[in-house]
DNA sequence: CGGCGTTTTGACAGGCTTCAAGGGCCGTGG
DNA sequence: CCACGGCCCTTGAAGCCTGTCAAAACGCCG
């Protein structure tokens, strides 16, 4: 795999043991068996430290090995050939990334790094070795797979069919309920790596206009947001001009 | 399960044995070794033939069966309070139907038929049994996840970023493409049991609005569409207008 | 201080939705 | 056999929503 355009990327660097690994401080998501603990931590490879702006999946590329982030915000996105961009999703901590060029030939889409991203890199030539030998964790990958298209699926009937006021609202609602999932929020306060052009490129908006919708958003007083922290003033507010609340995931969540 | 306004829904009907499974008939679909076959034979508990307009899956109740598509169309979809409604993807033979139903709470979506369907019907419950004893199969699974996740991806862009006209030439290629690859094209000609009201949910438009599209769409003599048949003339042409021709699926595509 | 990326604002054109109404096709029932 | 209703397709008109163009203000960093 390339690091095209990542001056930081470093490999080989100390790999954190998984007994020690953040996400699994997470009350969110499930515990590893103990024999599955073992399993993973052969399993995992290496472990990648990214600067914000790297590439590290290439639409169009082949790539060797799948990611779990471990820190940090990513994205998902496509561009058209006139350059015309739309992000697909975020990923946080502890979203599987690569899944798809691991299973099928080859990227579809790009993934990039909002902010310093700490990944944890698994072959991809392994990855049937984990179906063979861990039937549970396998089963979790799926899960991963399956949760991953729920979220995409309701982006997509935000761009769809909400209206502009509903897409922002939601998408913000969505990001910080996952955030404040994975512990990322205090006070109601978040560190918040976007810019408008990343939440148009998400709705599927211009940027003039993205920005007068957040506008409009902001005089509700539900939210607030400058510089890079984002606060959350009234979550019922929000939901309602988003059109309803998030679904709760009830089963409990799995890692890799 | 229920099926709700499915007037010929006929559970335990004759059930087509595995080896006369009309999806091994097919070319773009991979083999299944013989212990493959033995073992799917046993996990297939029932066949189900609806009605179009049957509602087989319903967002927010939990299904105890995931299917697989035999023969027939349906669309995965969902409606917000006020009646919107967001076609999320189409699903063809070979597509599996349900799968986030099987590995989380309750399903996020609707699926409903648009033609009469037939679908093999698999115990959610022991699917954990398949990813422990084939993990082959388990691969085979987490590989057609990844793909419909793929799918709603370019759906996403092309709502997200794509012009009305490029959105209704890449859908409509895209679909041609699919049944294309499973024989159901025959001298360019195709059973499209779609709706201008079911192209306009999935593109996220209005129905005027994709009537003049469609209409936009038909003067370049590219595509002819009268009745329920669809005519692909210039394929060429159709692509160019759609900003691109569909990717090329290059491993071998399981079904189960 | 200068440069660059980001955020803001205004103006304007046009894409798209909505409202409204008519036509065609087909199955049902008188 | 014909009338009727339902569903789908079609078309026109009006106006809002949204994209594009342009320019300026802001904040951060070397």
């Amino acid at each position: 795999m390339s690091l095209m355009g990542n001056p930081n990327g470093k490999p080989n660097g100390q790999v954190t043991p998984c007994e020690q690994c953040p996400l699994r401080r997470l009350p969110c998501l499930r515990e590893f068996a103990p024999d599955e603990l073992e399993f993973v931590k052969r399993f995992k490879t290496d472990e990648l430290h990214l600067d914000p702006g790297a590439t590290f999946l290439r639409e169009g590329s082949r790539s060797d090995q799948l990611f779990t982030v471990l820190s940090g915000w990513a994205f998902r996105y496509k561009v058209l050939d006139d350059g015309r961009r739309q992000i697909l999703n975020f990923a946080l901590p502890a979203d599987m990334v690569g899944l798809q060029g691991a299973v099928m030939d080859e990227m579809e889409h790009s993934v990039e790094a909002l902010t310093p991203v700490v990944l944890c890199v698994l072959p991809r030539n392994r990855l049937y070795e984990l179906y063979s030998q861990f039937p549970s964790l396998a089963f979790d990958v799926t899960w991963l797979a399956a949760r991953e298209e729920q979220l995409i699926d309701e982006h997509l009937v935000s761009i769809g069919r909400r209206t502009a006021l509903e897409r922002v609202a939601y998408l913000l609602l969505h990001l910080y309920h996952r955030a404040s999932e994975l512990g990322m929020v205090k006070d109601g306060k978040l560190q918040f790596p976007i810019t408008q052009q990343h939440l148009a490129d998400a709705l599927g908006m211009s940027l003039v206009h993205t920005n007068k919708t957040l506008k409009r958003l902001l005089v509700t007083k539900s939210i607030r947001w400058q510089g890079r922290t984002f606060e959350m003033l009234d979550r019922g507010a929000l939901a309602e001009l988003a059109g309803g609340d998030i679904p709760q995931t009830r089963s409990r969540r799995p890692f890799i």
